[in-house]
DNA sequence: GTAACTGCAAACGCTTTGCACCAAG
DNA sequence: CTTGGTGCAAAGCGTTTGCAGTTAC
């Protein structure tokens, strides 16, 4: 699906969800489903005063909360903080993130199935949700490793 | 290994780094060194009150980024936040969690290479680290759903 | 028209820092 | 004796809340 075409379709969602979309909403929507990195609050404050200078911080935080409660994004936890987010994972999908430019992809991880019935049954656990993240350096950070960071 | 056998490796290590070995911090590895459970800052500052009265919890965050610098403890990532620590990981070990009680169990998940080999491949990834960790509900906590969770 | 949304300012809670005193080595 | 650790109080920072005005529907 194309980005702008990701975007309608969220703001559909949100709409049929009883949300008004307003300015600010459709920005950080357009932002947010657009991205192939992770973005923290302010990077989206940032970003959205761009198109719509008068947002607050405050919205950011509330249109957060909105998708997330949507589920069209999530969380993405690292080692230094689990302020980032990211459009949510479709079906089996995973994260895979770059450690240095921060470039995230998702992929397919179908075959995770034999090890939770394995777990289940060894530890007696009723598995209900379950969370792989792979880190690594994509391949133009690999190739250029000169240990500073790219900027988004 | 006993939990005590644990907390005296944990001293060893810690001394061996050019830490001392004070009271606050020998309470709070008893704690960690023993516990089953994800614990947070305040939980650990509730329980170490109980042998050494006087502490503060100041003290247990600066024990807790001694321990983690350390590689002793991790932090344990859920959904209503990441304020949580265990024992670190050995090996190839992964975190199931109970959603209900808290209980945590480290599992051997040992056939992820196969996986990790066609991401790296085909996204191009020189991939370092990976993350997986599963959440469910423990036989105890099946068995008696009733919707309210236990304490510690 | 009305309820949800907005931006601002203030409050909040968790975590870190500055400091004078204390104790491990 | 030295220097890292301690508890306290205050500061810091990301996030949430209260509120009066605004806007989507």
């Amino acid at each position: 699906m194309q980005p702008s075409q990701l975007s309608e379709t969220w703001l559909n969602t949100l709409q049929n969800q009883g949300y008004r979309l307003t300015a600010p909403l459709k920005a950080i929507v357009e932002i947010l489903a657009g991205s192939t990195r992770a973005l923290s609050p302010v990077d989206l404050y940032d970003l959205g005063r761009k198109s719509t200078p008068g947002m607050g911080l405050v919205t950011v935080y509330r249109a957060l909360e909105k998708l997330e409660e949507s589920g069209l994004i999530q969380r993405v936890h690292q080692s230094e903080g689990c302020h980032m987010f990211i459009r949510s994972a479709n079906g089996h999908e995973h994260l895979l993130l770059c450690q240095s430019c921060g470039k995230t992809v998702f992929f397919e991880g179908d075959d995770l199935g034999d090890l939770f019935k394995r777990v289940s049954e060894k530890y007696e656990f009723n598995i209900q949700e379950h969370w792989l993240q792979l880190y690594g350096l994509c391949a133009e950070c690999y190739l250029n490793k000169d240990g500073q960071k790219k900027n988004i």
